[in-house]
DNA sequence: GCCAACGTTGGC
DNA sequence: GCCAACGTTGGC
């Protein structure tokens, strides 16, 4: 099993609006990054838990956490016009833009912010997170990075 | 709101 | 294929 760390901005879609949905259950639309396609097409696995990270807010940080229930399939907004990630340059038998579908797992009860992971870099091995001007939106996270997160969530 | 970091685009 | 210009991300 993979663990990951997916952003979101709560302006947009933040941890509250996957609790209030269906099943709990979302396909992660939008990841318009070669990096994180790759890794939502390629890699991410049924049953593979990744961390819900907040992002450009205040404070950011992780606020729990989230089980990939679909793999990879293409992200059907790259072909709605009417989308705001619509990709006009993206062909049907080839689309460019993957995604998975994430189910809410666990909900942390304090986040663990971006400041407590900082003061904790040196446990956390080498975090993607934590380098400098890394603006990746899904990541892998080692098993030991996890589970020392884990116990910065106390759970 | 600012701006550093970084990815993408397009002229050449 | 280079690289300047531009757009976006995201912390602060």
């Amino acid at each position: 099993m993979n663990y990951w760390l997916m952003k979101s901005e709560p302006s947009v879609f933040g941890i509250d609006d996957l609790a209030a949905r269906p099943k709990k259950t979302e396909p992660w639309d939008g990841v318009r990054n070669y990096q994180a396609r790759n890794m939502m097409r390629d890699t991410m696995r049924r049953g593979d838990l990744a961390f819900f990270y907040h992002s450009n807010c205040e404070p950011p940080g992780i606020v729990g956490i989230m089980e990939v229930v679909r793999e990879g399939y293409p992200d059907p907004t790259q072909f709605d016009p009417e989308s705001k990630y619509h990709d006009p340059k993206s062909d049907l038998d080839d689309p460019r833009w993957y995604l998975v579908d994430v189910r809410l797992k666990k909900r942390f009860r304090a986040m663990v912010t971006l400041a407590e992971l900082r003061e904790h870099a040196g446990e956390l091995g080498e975090f993607a997170l934590l380098r400098k001007g890394n603006r990746l939106s899904v990541m892998p996270v080692e098993t030991a990075t996890w589970q020392r997160i884990l116990e910065l969530a106390g759970s």
